[in-house]
RNA sequence: GGUCCCAUCGUCUAAUGGUUAGGACAUCACCCUUUCACGGUGGCAAUAUGGGUUCGAGUCCCGUUGGGAUCACCA
């Protein structure tokens, strides 16, 4: 049997992380064993619909490499891959389940307000619906529909006694059939609901392997009597935990946390997201932490799921994404800092700029926080020049930067290295220690204690007027201070 | 509330019934060092709880506690 997985989100306009999980373990289970990996828009909420939506959809998937065989914009011999385009296949075999006997025509009033007044306060009502058009005969319902009367078609659960399902996460599931509600299956403006439109779509697209949130198990023995019904074999289950929060609350939009594109937009790298969640619920069974999309589809194995739900660790991602920035190749890394580097307009050595940056950073949001000082340097407070670990103040600074002045006016090599021995070279002579010397340095060419790079790194990405300059304003302002 | 599911360091997790319960992040200390990082070394830190089964239980069984899910013309 050929493996075929799905991905089947609803056009909602933002990509959850716990729905970027899934699609990689549904794109995993396929890929790892020379399956295809399907994208079917899920759109039967006309009210949810979000413009856009579905390209957000396009564009994530693609910037993480998970690249789909069939899907909408692309086509494929399981047709049409949006389910309101789907609508009469639907409405087909709802009609169809009826003469099986599988559903029944229900004609009463939504029952919405009920449903929704009683909040999370547990009453009898929540016992099985006993529906009076479960009575109605076949013939009458289909005059009532012929007339024009408004309906449903809503599953029957006739079956007594307990369901066993197996599921690839969760082993052997049993659940009683009394606990299954005679759900809507084909709601009263002609689509379907997740509960029917899943069961035929994935029957009709061959889908071998259905993944999804655990949320799904206990009404996956109704998907299994409708399969039951139209004689279908049903698909192998890997119900998934959720991604959580906190220990009792699920990642969500409600909460307002991270999606895939504002963690993105917070300067991390789609590989290291991918990484990232990858191993929220799954391990490799060795010490490795660090895989490519292409490395996870040969190691990967769906036995690896872990049961339990798993907290998104931000703090562990960044650590993460620090490492594929450190990992990347300094013309890779140039070209994912250029545009956090726009505000420095001053020409500048932008090699040296991101060899001291790149090691320094976890997201490349926060290149432009450690490159504020770069453009302009803004009015800092003397006592920066006080420096105990140093032995650095206003009075040792001073004379420091008055002894490197002449001498880098006369520097023939403006790089690191020579600069680093010129000015060893200059606190040596004065007896000083090289702190006293590149430390001053430092707070001069940048206004601030700590800097990526030390002080004759930041001489090179100036250059050496711009250096010159700022040592000139520095013993400016050292003289001034009385 | 009924039903289903889950339970190892703060977090992600490993451990054919036999290990000093391992790794990673975070944290702390030290080393390296022109600051800060990177890197290196080391420390702290877990089997929720009570019973069984067994020579031996994190692992199997039952109870308790805690948490989650579900009970929509949402998915």
């Amino acid at each position: 049997m050929k493996v075929r997985t799905r991905f089947a989100p609803s056009p909602t306009g933002y990509m959850h992380i716990g729905n970027l999980r899934t699609a990689l373990y549904e794109y995993l289970i396929a890929k790892s064993q020379g399956g295809d990996f399907i994208l079917r828009i899920e759109d039967t909420d006309q009210k949810r619909y979000v413009e856009g939506a579905v390209d957000i959809i396009y564009s994530t998937l693609k910037r993480v490499g998970m690249n789909w065989d069939e899907g909408p914009d692309i086509g494929g011999n399981y047709g049409p891959y949006v389910q309101s385009e789907r609508r009469n296949i639907y409405a087909e075999y709802a009609h169809r389940l009826v003469e099986l006997g599988g559903a029944h025509y229900c004609f009463c009033k939504n029952t919405e307000e009920t449903a929704d007044s009683d909040e999370d306060v547990p009453t009898e009502s929540h016992v099985k619906l006993k529906d009076p058009c479960k009575h109605i005969s076949l013939e009458d319902a289909q005059k009532r529909i012929a007339a024009g009367e408004s309906y449903v078609v809503r599953q029957n659960i006739n079956k007594k006694g307990t369901s066993v399902f197996h599921d690839v996460v969760y082993g052997d599931i049993e659940i009683d059939y009394d606990e299954l509600d005679e759900g809507v299956l084909l709601k009263s403006d002609g689509l379907p609901t997740y509960n029917f439109a899943n069961v035929i779509d994935d029957h009709l697209m061959e889908i071998s392997h259905v993944v999804r949130g655990n949320e799904y198990i206990s009404s996956t023995p109704k998907y299994n009597l409708i399969y039951e019904a139209f004689g279908w074999t049903p698909p192998i289950y890997v119900h998934v935990p959720p991604v959580m929060k906190d220990s009792q609350h699920k990642l969500s939009k409600r909460n307002g946390d991270a999606s895939f594109q504002d963690l993105v937009a917070k300067g991390y790298l789609p590989e290291a997201i991918l990484n990232y969640i990858a191993l929220l619920g799954w391990n490799p069974g060795d010490d490795r932490e660090i895989f490519s999309i292409q490395e996870l589809k040969d190691i990967f194995s769906s036995e690896r799921l872990n049961k339990s739900p798993a907290i998104f660790d931000i703090t562990k991602l960044t650590w993460m994404n620090g490492c594929y920035i450190r990992n990347a190749s300094a013309e890779d890394f140039a070209a994912m800092a250029a545009p956090y580097l726009k505000h420095i307009t001053r020409p500048i050595d932008r090699e040296m700029l991101c060899a001291v940056l790149q090691p320094r950073i976890e997201t490349l949001a926060q290149i432009s926080e450690q490159t504020d000082f770069m453009q302009d340097i803004s009015d800092y407070p003397l006592d920066l020049y006080d420096n105990k670990k140093m032995k650095t103040d206003a009075e040792v600074s001073l004379r420091s930067l008055q002894l490197v002045v002449p001498v880098l006016q006369n520097a023939q090599d403006w790089n690191n290295e020579s600069l680093f021995e010129t000015l060893k070279t200059v606190a040596q002579e004065n007896e000083l220690k090289n702190g006293q010397i590149l430390y001053p340095v430092r707070v001069a060419l940048s206004g601030k204690a700590t800097t990526p790079g030390g002080a004759t790194e930041l001489a090179v990405i100036f250059g050496k007027d711009e250096t010159l300059r700022r040592l000139s304003l520095a013993i400016q302002k050292l003289n001034d201070r009385k």
